[in-house]
RNA sequence: CGGGGCGUGGCGCAGUCUGGUAGCGCACCUGCUUUGGGAGCAGGGGGCCGGAGGUUCGAAUCCUCUCGCCCCGACCA
């Protein structure tokens, strides 16, 4: 491809809204430009990238045996209401009215159509297990569009679904997808943990999502050092303490005692009045559930993780309670409340084994009570509450937890039979039973893992692309233009490179070679071949490689064998 | 949805407070010089100042409404 030909609108500044360098450097190396909150043009070089990813995805999604389908992006509103999900899904749906006033919306998600598509035709568990994907651009009306293409209302994404006739199969189809994820993103050379998401209550994990790690992401995950467990850090376990022996000064510590603390309310607060680490406080926080109000307690210095608190009582929420109830339960104003004394269910996480002589609030306004002993002053059921942090025990091994910043790239879930049930999509099984089929579904973004790749590969001067995903392999750079000299040897290599095979860029505008250079940097194609007078007078062409700046002098006619060599040891 | 900020040439911005015929840098066009890491000089083209209404002799500037964009938070998975 000729430099000159293609739209390649590169920028010398930044734009100013760009947040996240992956933004940044896509729009200055014109790949992408944007027309609304959320949504991009696709620039060529762009558009090479994610084809690039797409077909990454498309043979390794094949390899394992998927078939590739193209469902339609406006769906009609009945398959959403046959799911339940029309009036669930909110305003994240764009939801739009053709001319005779009938009601569609723009896919964000395939799982009715694929459903639809699978239950006219699939019958018996003989044609079973099945796995369809697509690639398509998608539609979510996201609340904050941000950070270029990580996070659009418009994207690319791969979705699959698979089809089984019973749990193990569906298991295996899960196994099978976490392989297949790992090779993708292995060949898109990135750096990424596949992460639990949700855990099965009995034994193994049905939700991974793969993150690829940078400082920059959107999700914080608490990786092992020592074995392979990662997860969200929404969902990450801790391994509870083993029994705590009671110390000596547990069995010496003092009765309870009131002390004033007037208008004090906070963990800041409080530690801060009575001049001790937040480390020493309580924290009680009083929550509503179905089975009315609870108390949940956790160290001052932690934070309280509503969603194990959700786990505790199999509900999928749980919200904080009003300053009604809390003052019904404690008979004081929120700030508060403290564990002595409640007459509700008191939860309290592991951090709280082996506090001895404790803050917590005294159930009494501008009041909290200290030298608290939990097990001698309250009893609590124990359990895991808060948010994990650094250094926290792995649930796992012996190890500890660290935690980083994730890119969430991929998602393999396993669905089991919600669509499949509420849409009637059933096979009769070997005995001439009628079952609803069980389901997985995998997705991968593409604009975003393109966009993970220039968050882990770039440096100052621009993008340095993993090969795998290069728009280009090589470029070549001519730096004169107007000598015949440099062009047609320009030529020949690039004419000799594209019959070869090699993706090549071939820089022949007539600019200054400052600006080809600066281009090439930003582009960040990993091998460039570089032209001049000086060096072609001895027969010799510069090629460089753009992750390690290693430079080499090389015969013209050897051009093209040592660039396929080069780019054979980079892995492209 | 709450709070804050910004809309001026393709991009980045000044001008707005204190109304008086729209400016700078980059990019673009022409010429000359230059030519291995975003050149210099000279000349030139391009802007309904986001939109509507109002105040005024006169509005980018003041007022009202509106649309869009960005940031923080809440929401969402």
């Amino acid at each position: 491809m000729r430099f000159s030909r293609m739209l390649l609108p590169t920028l010398k500044e930044s734009p100013a809204d760009a947040e996240v360098m992956s933004q940044r450097l896509m729009v200055r190396a014109g790949m992408i430009k944007k027309v609304a909150a959320g949504i991009y043009e696709i620039l060529p070089l762009g558009l090479r990238v994610l084809r690039k990813v797409e077909n990454i995805v498309r043979q390794e999604m094949d390899r394992a045996g998927a078939a590739e389908v193209s469902l339609p992006v406006v769906i009609p509103s009945e398959l959403w209401k046959e799911s339940g999900r029309w009036d669930k899904y909110g305003p994240e749906l764009l939801r739009v009215r053709d001319r005779h006033n009938r009601e569609f919306c723009i896919g964000p998600t395939h799982e009715e159509v694929i459903t639809d598509m699978v239950r006219g035709s699939v019958r018996s568990y003989r044609q079973l297990p099945l796995n369809l994907y697509q690639i398509q651009t998608k539609f979510r009306d996201e609340i904050r569009p941000r950070f270029g293409l990580m996070r659009g209302r418009e994207f690319v994404m791969k979705d699959a679904y698979s089809f089984h006739a019973d749990e193990r199969c569906a298991e295996a189809e899960y196994k099978n997808m976490l392989e297949a994820y790992t090779r993708i993103f292995q060949r898109c050379g990135l750096e990424f943990r596949a992460v639990e998401a949700e855990s099965g209550a009995i034994g193994g994990s049905f939700s991974h999502e793969f993150m690829v790690l940078t400082d920059t992401g959107e999700d914080e995950v608490a990786a092992c050092g020592s074995c392979e467990y990662a997860a969200n850090v929404e969902r990450a376990e801790v391994r509870p303490p083993v029994d705590k022996e009671p110390s000596l000064s547990e069995k010496s510590i003092n009765p309870i005692e009131s002390v004033s603390t007037p208008g004090k309310k906070t963990v800041e607060q409080v530690s801060a009045f009575l001049g001790v680490e937040p480390a020493a406080l309580i924290k009680t926080l009083i929550y509503d559930t179905d089975k009315g109000p609870v108390a949940a307690l956790v160290r001052g210095d932690l934070e309280l993780n509503e969603m194990k608190l959700a786990r505790v009582f199999d509900v999928s929420d749980v919200a904080l309670a009003d300053e009604e109830t809390v003052s019904d339960v404690t008979g004081a104003p929120s700030g508060f409340a403290g564990p002595v004394g409640l007459k509700i269910p008191i939860y309290a996480d592991y951090s709280l084994l082996g506090m001895c002589g404790a803050v917590t609030g005294g159930n009494e306004a501008d009041t909290h009570i200290r030298n608290v002993l939990p097990g001698r002053d309250f009893e609590a059921t124990y359990c895991d509450l808060a948010f994990a942090r650094t250094g926290d025990g792995c649930p796992r091994c012996e190890g500890t937890l660290t935690l980083r910043r994730g890119i969430e790239v991929g998602h393999v879930f396993k669905l089991g039979t919600k669509y499949s049930e509420s849409m009637g999509a059933t096979i009769l099984d070997a005995n001439g039973k009628e079952r609803p089929m069980i389901m997985g579904c995998y997705g991968i973004g593409i604009g975003r893992t393109a966009a993970a790749a220039i968050e882990q590969n770039h440096d100052e001067a621009g993008i340095i692309w993993p090969p795998g995903l290069a728009p280009f392999a090589v470029e070549v750079l001519v730096i004169k233009v107007k000598d015949e000299t440099s062009m047609s040897a320009a030529e020949g290599i690039y004419n000799e490179l594209t019959e070869a095979g090699v993706e090549t860029l071939f820089d022949e505008r007539n600019v200054r070679a400052g600006i080809k250079f600066k281009d090439a940097d930003l582009i960040g194609i990993p091998v460039r071949i570089t032209i001049g007078e000086r060096n072609l007078a001895e027969g010799l062409v510069e090629v460089k490689v753009r992750a390690t700046g290693e430079e080499n002098k090389v015969k013209v006619e050897d051009t093209v064998t040592e660039v396929q060599r080069l780019l054979k040891e980079l892995g492209g």
